[in-house]
DNA sequence: AACTCGGGGCA
DNA sequence: TGCCCAGAGTT
């Protein structure tokens, strides 16, 4: 790793200090329903809906109960609902059948299931089973990319820029730490530059000056 | 690569 | 009112 890298992570894990995962989840299989949920919404909305129904339907033989209609009706305020009830029942059914029951901890079994991509499936990976991966969302690919941490215009060529410039333990917390800095910071339209930490290690910053 | 899904929060 | 939000599937 070289000197740029470790500033900018040291500075950015003083601005947020014990960073994770802010999704409402007890078991493996509710975050990664929570988390095909948080496509294109907030995780505030998320946490909303799942409040109460991993309440009432805790485990993935009890959402199995669930008909599409019904699932809709208690995700419909994230938006997007109709996929992803419909995706999540098809998840659903294939963890039973072929799962026995349980998330899967390989990536390719997890992108196999429906709703899932490979930001679902690194962020499933990282939170319920420790495994090092950096799951590249919008956020993560705007700070990266602003950064020079990563230069590439697609997901998968950002995600290989920063395995390659981060080391390997510090994946996950990256992660997190870019997600609370593209939400606080760094944000899309007017990002705040002049207060921001990490500014003097920024290309973006550098460049517009 | 472009298009579609989408209700709710916020300015 | 208009813009935007922890993406994924289809064409």
């Amino acid at each position: 790793m070289n000197i740029k890298t470790k500033k900018i992570l040291e500075l950015l894990n003083k601005e947020y200090p014990n960073v994770k995962c802010e999704l409402n989840y007890n078991t493996p299989f509710q975050l990664l329903v929570a988390t095909i949920l948080s496509a294109q919404t907030t995780d505030k909305k998320v946490n909303e809906v799942t409040k109460q129904l991993f309440i009432d339907y805790p485990t993935v033989y009890n959402f199995s109960k669930l008909t599409i209609p019904e699932l809709e009706d208690k995700i419909r305020k994230i938006g997007l609902y109709r996929n992803k009830a419909k995706n999540i029942l098809k998840t659903v059914k294939m963890l039973i059948e072929e799962y026995n029951g349980q998330v899967p901890s390989k990536f390719d079994d997890l992108v196999s299931l429906h709703g899932v991509g490979r930001k679902t499936a690194n962020v499933v990976l990282a939170n319920a089973f420790n495994v090092p991966t950096i799951a590249v969302d919008t956020h993560v690919f705007r700070v990266s990319n602003r950064i020079g941490l990563a230069n590439a215009k697609d997901v998968l060529q950002t995600e290989k820029d920063l395995q390659k410039n981060i080391p390997k333990k510090d994946w996950i917390e990256a992660h997190h730490l870019f997600i609370f800095h593209g939400r606080n910071l760094c944000i899309a339209r007017k990002p705040k530059c002049e207060i921001c930490p990490i500014n003097r290690e920024c290309k973006y910053f550098n460049q517009a000056e």
